[in-house]
DNA sequence: GAAGCGTGGGT
DNA sequence: TACCCAAGCTT
């Protein structure tokens, strides 16, 4: 095991991608706004919109200081708008509970909004670094692939699994760049569709490659529908309140989707989630006060 | 534990 | 063209 820490270690040395969120000068508030804005989104995507966000609320304090709207209009297309609201609370709760600094350890970061258990230790391994199991997609299935000698991993994290990534874990010294190099792997080698094996530094000792690279056995992943799905047409209404200072007319909402049912459905359902604020007279906007 | 939640680029 | 999928969290 110590030959593929030093083999990864020595690619991650070699090949990691500059991310501002990496660089010598991030804080602990730009490295919690990064792995929330990296959930289930790209880093090409993420880059502008984390710079402006970062330029524009250097601090939590200055996130908390405006009105969670602001954080869904800022967070453009990124998509999963509620992520921008869960920023703005935590941002919120850190200035509540934390006097204004990011706290250090996982305990106090997953209490966070919008924070569970692989933001958590991240944070607290990037930011601060802890010596904590960080298991995100990419390490999962590097896992999977190299220690499991399985396709793909588990669709839920399994136990199994964390006694793996807690028994592969380094000393407290290294722990935090092993965390990010297994998840650079990942994400530039061992990819999910075409894997890379002919340049990937652990190829020689992957069981998964040892055993002939033998397809998943596992049930298929269901993919997620799209087109006419109540998702969409949130997307769409809140797409048209982004792009409006002022609180817009519900007519005008109305053009957005043209199905009436669940175009109701969708907006009461924004409403509910704190995303959208009603106001007298059939008007809409992105909200001013926290809801509940 | 499964379902719901956005978006857009790659294949 | 239709999928697949990208640093998950919450209910």
């Amino acid at each position: 095991m110590i030959r593929v820490h030093a083999a990864v270690l020595s690619w991650y040395a070699a090949n990691a991608r500059e991310l501002p969120w990496r660089a010598p000068d991030r804080t602990p508030w730009g490295v919690l706004v990064s792995e929330i804005m990296l959930q289930q989104t790209p880093v090409v995507r993420v880059q502008p919109v984390w710079h402006e966000w970062l330029r524009r609320w250097p601090r939590p304090a200055d996130l908390a200081a405006e009105a969670p709207g602001e954080a869904i209009r800022a967070w453009g297309r990124l998509g999963y708008p509620r992520r921008a609201l869960r920023l703005h609370a935590a941002a919120t709760a850190i200035v509540e509970r934390h006097d204004g600094a990011v706290p250090a350890t996982y305990d106090e970061l997953i209490e966070l909004p919008g924070i569970g258990d692989y933001t958590a230790a991240a944070v607290a391994s990037f930011a601060f670094g802890a010596r904590h199991p960080v298991l995100d997609t990419n390490v999962r299935r590097v896992l999977a692939r190299a220690v499991a000698g399985t396709q793909y991993p588990p669709t839920a994290p399994t136990a199994a699994e964390r006694r793996r990534a807690e028994e592969l874990l380094p000393d407290e010294q290294t722990a935090p760049t092993w965390a990010v190099a297994v998840m650079e792997l990942g994400a530039l080698i061992c990819t999910a569709k075409t894997p890379r094996c002919g340049t990937c530094p652990i190829a020689t000792v992957c069981a998964w490659r040892l055993a002939g690279s033998p397809p998943d056995d596992g049930p298929p992943r269901r993919g997620q529908p799209w087109h006419g799905t109540d998702r969409q047409a949130r997307g769409r209404l809140l797409a048209v309140l982004r792009e409006s200072t002022d609180p817009v007319p519900k007519h005008q909402l109305d053009t957005a989707w043209p199905e009436s049912i669940q175009r109701e459905r969708a907006l009461d359902a924004l409403v509910a989630d704190g995303l959208v604020e009603p106001l007298d007279g059939d008007l809409f906007r992105l909200p001013t006060t926290t809801a509940n």
